[in-house]
DNA sequence: TCCTTTATTTAGTCCTGTCTAATCTTTTTC
DNA sequence: GAAAAAGATTAGACAGGACTAAATAAAGGA
């Protein structure tokens, strides 16, 4: 059984590492927001419990074990979000937090029926891939709109490591998973791009923005 | 803000004090399985906030705003429990536990919603009246079987202070809330009742299970 | 290479929540 | 109305989780 903050600390290494970075006390405290000397005692503990080995000075690699328990709390904090949004009628900037508190609720036989009630989704509000219970990922389309031309007409798909601040810049420009985004121009002084969205709504976005966004062509 | 632990001190205070009873600190230790030195030091922190007053040796007596944040609780605790039979089909007996860690869950909006979305109920899986958002309770019917005489028929609104064993009991005679009972006679040996279920099925309840149910007349 | 900077770990402290053992109050019993 | 029993509180210990400050290791530059 593993307390909150070890679920955590599991949870932040575990993304750390999806997301290619390899994971270091630095980056785990920055992302828990706490202290380096605070990640190193529970990196300790983690690995006496068999979920890590931890290199001191040299970072960390989950085992089989440890990448299997961090799949199950993204699967519990996914298909929460999905709860939220889907049946509760969140806001998709307003469930992240409540998500985070959510998936420490131990129990299995809850999170099967709620994964079956929702419909056995795939797909989290943001797009994210959720974890099956054997641990198994879908998969999400990898193009990038950044990556788009002018001319192009595609769907996006999921927002990349999205915050709150951003998804809630989307959602005022009307833009969610599902929309049709027909690029119509790139400024070459900045990258940003200009779009129209369903019924002749001409938006902008940054690149810094557009790099967030994941789409597939119809 | 409360922890965990003094949510859960604050609303085993509420129940006693609801049963009757007044609220004693072996009492409070007894139902969270912990020790009496270890409520005292709750109950001490719990007044240095203003929730109850501790008289040393005499027990505890909740303060307006100690009596809010519990109802709070309770309410939140039988929305979870409605929201798991009714719509996730967990059986009634199998629900106190996980409710028991979902209404920590701190998001005001999330109760609301929930609630909205389950139809405003005014009762959980067991009958127990949820208090509305301002702490309102539902009136319960008051009338325990044991009052019954034979002939009568009644419908069941609520099990009192409900064991898992008791509603596993219960439900394996097909007995729960709404059921019609038909009382059909009573045994002077023991005080046992033998009643009649919808299809001329006959039942045998044990004046102890008996004493825990809530009927109406119909 | 050696020195400086940065990243990480270790040591020591504090707060919370729990326990056991000892002490103190209140209630019961003779 | 004492003495015993029961109930409650206090004292002292410990584990978990977090922090600051100090020590140590790795990386980079002169
Ligand atoms: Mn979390
Ligand atoms: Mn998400
Ligand atoms: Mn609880
Ligand atoms: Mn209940």
């Amino acid at each position: 059984m593993l307390s909150r903050s070890e679920e955590d600390h599991l949870k932040a290494v575990y993304s750390l590492l999806q997301e290619g970075a390899d994971a270091f006390t630095n980056d785990v405290a920055t992302r828990l927001h706490t202290k380096p000397s605070s990640v190193t005692v529970m990196l300790k503990k983690l690995a006496d419990k068999g979920l890590l080995k931890h290199q001191p000075y040299r970072g960390v690699r989950l085992t089989a074990k440890g990448r299997g328990l961090a799949l199950m709390l993204v699967r519990k904090h996914r298909l929460w979000e999905t709860f939220l949004v889907d049946r509760l009628g969140f806001a998709w900037d307003e469930v992240h937090e409540v998500a985070e508190q959510l998936e420490h609720i131990s129990s299995e036989k809850l999170v099967d029926r709620l994964s079956h009630y929702l419909g056995e989704p795939a797909f989290d509000p943001h797009g994210d891939p959720i974890p099956d219970r054997d641990g198994k990922l879908p998969e999400r389309p990898t193009l990038q709109l950044t990556d788009c031309a002018v001319g192009d007409s595609v769907r996006l798909v999921a927002v990349k490591d999205p915050s709150d601040e951003l998804l809630h810049l989307l959602g005022g420009k009307g833009i969610g998973i599902g929309a049709r985004l027909k690029l119509v121009a790139r400024h070459a002084f900045d990258g940003s791009f200009e779009l129209h969205t369903a019924p002749k709504t001409t938006h902008t976005l940054s690149a810094q923005v557009a790099a967030h966004l994941l789409v597939e062509r119809p």
